[in-house]
DNA sequence: CGTAAATTTGAGGTGCATCAATTAAAGTGG
DNA sequence: CCACTTTAATTGATGCACCTCAAATTTACG
């Protein structure tokens, strides 16, 4: 059976052929068990309905497809609800910078250059494993969020929370050195994707699956794949982590902890007062 | 005659003695020239009585004077209508990494560890040049915003503006190199300076007054104030820069743009939509 | 005008980059 | 399920951008 497709689909399709509209029956907001996390955190119930309206649909992004490029007319905004996403920027030598890792819940895609509707994305998107997207039409934002206040606050309460995030990194590429901040950025995605506790984490083995290869690590904080080797390789030899086969295994916690200059507090999601 | 003191400015003053009240007549927000840029960016004038309200008062902060430390319970949030000041953070091994550097019109304080009124600032702030502040009580942020939406849609917009700022300052000190990440942080500091055009720009000399160190630079971009120098120097010697006596002048604009890949639009004001 | 703070310059060391080649793992079509 | 290909991980050798330590000089400031 066919399903019916929106302007927004037939846009966002047009620009990423890959991008596949998921099958019947998709996630109500009123049922989405990561609402709380989410943009939506601070809507009532009794209102849902309405933020289901603004929602156009859940799609699937493959694992390592692009979801946009640096510059690409911003149509979309997103909500990740299942997988992970990198946000990166390409410098004119080559080089990639990670941004942003996204996980489930995170919002992002509204960061622009210029206004109004022809507006660039000032990042580019690529999945990292298959995921699941909520997407909202970006040139209805700022009216719904004027007729829900509780929208803006949730997305100013999101953004100081990425915006500690991004902090933190600046800390780790500026002041750090290898060790510490690869021991703070595999820290920071445990505890993040543990918090969540439905993505992965094994409660078995207190593990996670972890997706990122280690040229991924070494964009995220300045380093060199090479060298992000031997100091991971390092770790294991002493028994602080095991990082094999996109699994990532946190052993020594408390040691970890104290390299990497790393309290869960930190990381903790924002509330405006 | 002595002017009548609130409680939050005894709360203030208890903590940091070298903050003084202003002088009558302070500055209304109808009236404020940097409104435009600032917090209330969004809010109709009609509403600014309201807003005159929320605010508690101006107060002058010395040069060189600490407003808050990291840790200290965050009763106020603040806009600079006046003056530079720099949000950073001290490691463990005592280094320092500059987080934001601070100016007029901008909103600062509010990203905190914890919840409710207890909560404490992530991070410290200090004045480099005797500074001006717009002084809010943050417990009645929240309430503020649920009445007046447009509050929120403009916290989250100055949010989106600086967390742009923060990812190019990550990007310089993960993937630049000493000579192109400073570029970078001369002319972002210069346009901004330059963009308010208020604040210290002399149009005769296309120059700006720049208080910072050259050990400031270097806590900013992740550098020693040592080999700061020796790229400061070379630009001199090249005839890109003047940097004297507080005060910088910008004289190989294009060629240290390519340097830096830096495009005034990038810092650019953002909006939602 | 004296003292503290910031800038400047030199010499020597190191953490991480670069280049290069091998091995292991993951993906793909038959 | 196996051969084939591609991608990622691993290891070694060498180099350089930036750090560290240290001392001289200039500038800011009470």
């Amino acid at each position: 059976m066919a399903i019916p497709q929106s302007d927004e689909f037939n846009i966002l399709m047009n620009k990423r052929p890959n991008l596949q509209q998921c099958a019947d029956p998709q996630t109500e907001c009123i049922a989405c068990p990561i609402r709380k996390m989410a943009l939506f955190r601070g809507v009532p119930e009794e209102e849902l309905g309405w933020t289901q309206e603004f929602r156009d649909a859940q799609y699937l992004l493959p694992a390592r497809e692009t979801l946009y490029r640096e510059g690409d007319i911003a149509h979309s905004i997103y909500t990740l609800f299942d997988g992970w996403v990198i946000l990166f920027k390409i410098l004119d030598n080559g080089k990639r910078q990670i941004l942003r890792f996204v996980l489930p819940g995170d919002f992002f895609g509204f960061q622009v250059n210029g206004t109004g509707a022809g507006a660039g994305y000032t990042h580019g998107a690529q999945a990292l494993v298959g995921s699941t997207l909520c997407v909202f039409p970006r040139t209805r934002l700022r009216s719904m969020m004027e007729k829900q206040p509780q929208l803006a606050i949730g997305l100013a309460e999101m953004g100081m929370h990425d915006m500690t995030l991004c902090q933190h990194h600046l800390i780790g590429t500026g002041r750090k050195n290898a060790r510490e901040s690869i021991a703070f950025l595999l820290l920071e995605l445990f505890y993040r994707v543990r918090m969540q506790m439905q993505n992965g984490f094994d409660e078995a083995t207190d593990s996670i699956i972890f997706p990122l290869t280690q040229e991924d690590i070494g964009d995220a904080i300045g380093l060199t794949s090479v060298h992000v080797n031997r100091v991971l390789k390092e770790m294991e030899r002493e028994e602080l982590i095991r990082c094999q086969r996109k699994r990532l295994t946190i052993l020594g916690e408390e040691t970890l902890m104290e390299i990497g200059q790393f309290d869960p507090g930190m990381i903790a999601p924002k509330e405006l007062v």
